[in-house]
DNA sequence: CGATTTTCTTGAACATGTTCAAAATGGCGA
DNA sequence: TCGCCATTTTGAACATGTTCAAGAAAATCG
C-alpha cells in the first residue's frame, strides 16, 4: 500500500524511484557502460523487463543523471551568487560549484566517453528532446549576468548565456580527462578562463567593435535558428 | 601472432579489401547505425568472424570512412589553394571543396548522428589513436595560411590550423543537419563566417590586443598539452 | 615432397540493449 | 464480495557487436 516518505506516490512510482535509484547508484559506481540494464533491475528487486516499463531506454536514464545534477548545482550557486558581484567572480563561483557538484560522477563520466561512449545524444544540443535541458542550464549563466555590474549591449547580452553554457560544456570535456587531485587543472582552467571570458566580453563590448560583433552574433542566431527548435 | 596490415599482394590483402568496400558501401546506403557486421561479411562474401580478423570493431571500419574523405579532400583541394591568394578566398574554397567530398555520406552522417550514434570516437580527437588524423586535418590548413597573403604573429600563426579544425568540425556538425538542396544553407554559413574568421583573425592579430591575444594563446596550449597527445 | 608453422576462415557462443505477449496485481463499481 | 479493466510485472525472445576455439589454407622449411 502506499503512505511513508512523503511523494505523492501510487504503487508504480515507488517501483520507478527505485529502478532510478539502482540505476544512479551504480553510474557512480560503475560507469555508464559497465551498468547493465540486468543489473540496474536486479539491484532494483525487479525483473528487467519492468525496468523498461519505466525508462523507454537506457538513455533516459542517462538523462535522469542530467536533470538530478542540475537541480544540485542550481540549488547549490544560490549562496554563491548572492555573495559575489563581478563578473568574474561570479563566473568563477559557478563554475567552481559546478565542478563539486559532478565530481562525484568524474569516474561515471570518464568511463562513459573513454569506451568511445556516447557524448551522443545526452551532449548533444541539436534536439528537441534536450533542449530543454539546454535552457535550463543557460538560465544559471543568465543569473550570473543579471546580477554582475557589467554592462553589455543588448545584442550581445541576449547570446551571451548560450555561449557561456557552451564554454561550459568545453570545461565539462576538459574535467573528463582531468585526472588530477581535486580535479586541480579544471580548476586552474576555470580561474584563467573565467577571467579571459570577462575580458572577451568587454571587448567585444566595445562600440569600435560593433559592426563585427553584430555580424559574429547574426551568424550565431542563424546557426541556432537552423539547428534548434524555435524556443 | 597476427597483423594483417598486409603490403599489397597477399591473399588477406584483398579479403580485407572486400569486407572495406562492402563496409563503406553499406554505410553510404543505409547509414552506419543500420549497417551491420553481420550484413557487410555477407556483402563481402565472407564469415562474421572473419571480419573481424581484419577490423577489431565496427567503429575501425568508420576510420576508414575518415581517411577515405580525407585523402579525397586532400587531392581535390590542390587546384583551388594553387589558384586563390586571399586567406578568405583559401578558407572558403577549401570549405566548400570539403562540402563536395563529404556530400555522398550525408546520408550515412546523418543517420549516424541522429540515432544517438557516436560522435564519440571518430569525433574526439582527445585520444591517441585519433591524433594523427586530426593532425593531418590541420595541415590542409597550413597549407591555407601559408599561401594567403595575411600577416599574423607567430604565437597566433602556430595556433590557427588547430583553430580551423575544430572550425570545420563545427561547420561538419551543421552539415549533418543540413537538410537543404545542396547543402545551401551549409554553403551559406561557410561564407559567412570565412569572412568573419578572416576578419577575427586579423583583429587577433591587432598589437593592441597583444596581451589577450598571448593569454588565450597560454591557455589554449595548456588545454591540449592536458588533452592531446604530444606532437 | 612431407612436416610444421603461420595465416586465414569459420560458425557457434556470449553479453547486452530492447521488445513483447502474457501473467499477476490493484482499483473500483455493482 | 465478485467481476472487470487498467496498471504493473515478468521472463522469454530478438538483434547485434564481439570473442573464441578450432579447423582449413597457405607459406615455409628440411
Amino acid at each position: 500500500m502506499t503512505e511513508p516518505t512523503g511523494d505523492g506516490t501510487k504503487k508504480g512510482e515507488r517501483t520507478r524511484q527505485r529502478i532510478l535509484a539502482a540505476a544512479l547508484e551504480l553510474f557512480r559506481e560503475q560507469g555508464y557502460e559497465a551498468t547493465t540494464m540486468r543489473l540496474v533491475a536486479e539491484r532494483a528487486g525487479v525483473a528487467l523487463g519492468n525496468a523498461y516499463y519505466y525508462f523507454a531506454s537506457k538513455e533516459l536514464l542517462l538523462q535522469e543523471f542530467y536533470r538530478e545534477v542540475h537541480t544540485a548545482h542550481l540549488a547549490a550557486v544560490q549562496p554563491v551568487l548572492a555573495t559575489r558581484r563581478s563578473l568574474e567572480d561570479r563566473l568563477r563561483g559557478v563554475l567552481h560549484t559546478w565542478i563539486d557538484v559532478i565530481a562525484p560522477y568524474h569516474r561515471f563520466a570518464v568511463l562513459m566517453f573513454q569506451t568511445a561512449a556516447d557524448p551522443k545524444s545526452p551532449m548533444n544540443p541539436f534536439h528537441a528532446q534536450n533542449a530543454n535541458w539546454r535552457r535550463e542550464g543557460e538560465a544559471v549563466f543568465a543569473q550570473v549576468l543579471a546580477g554582475a555590474k557589467v554592462r553589455v549591449p543588448n545584442d550581445l547580452a541576449q547570446e551571451l548565456p548560450g555561449l557561456l553554457w557552451t564554454y561550459r560544456m568545453g570545461l565539462l570535456l576538459f574535467w573528463m580527462y582531468d585526472e588530477s587531485p581535486d580535479h586541480r587543472r579544471t580548476r586552474t582552467l576555470v580561474d584563467r578562463t573565467s577571467d579571459l571570458v570577462g575580458r572577451c566580453i568587454r571587448l567585444a563590448s566595445n562600440p569600435l567593435l560593433r559592426p563585427l560583433r553584430k555580424s559574429v552574433l547574426a551568424t550565431l542566431r542563424d546557426v541556432q535558428a537552423a539547428t534548434l527548435p524555435a524556443p
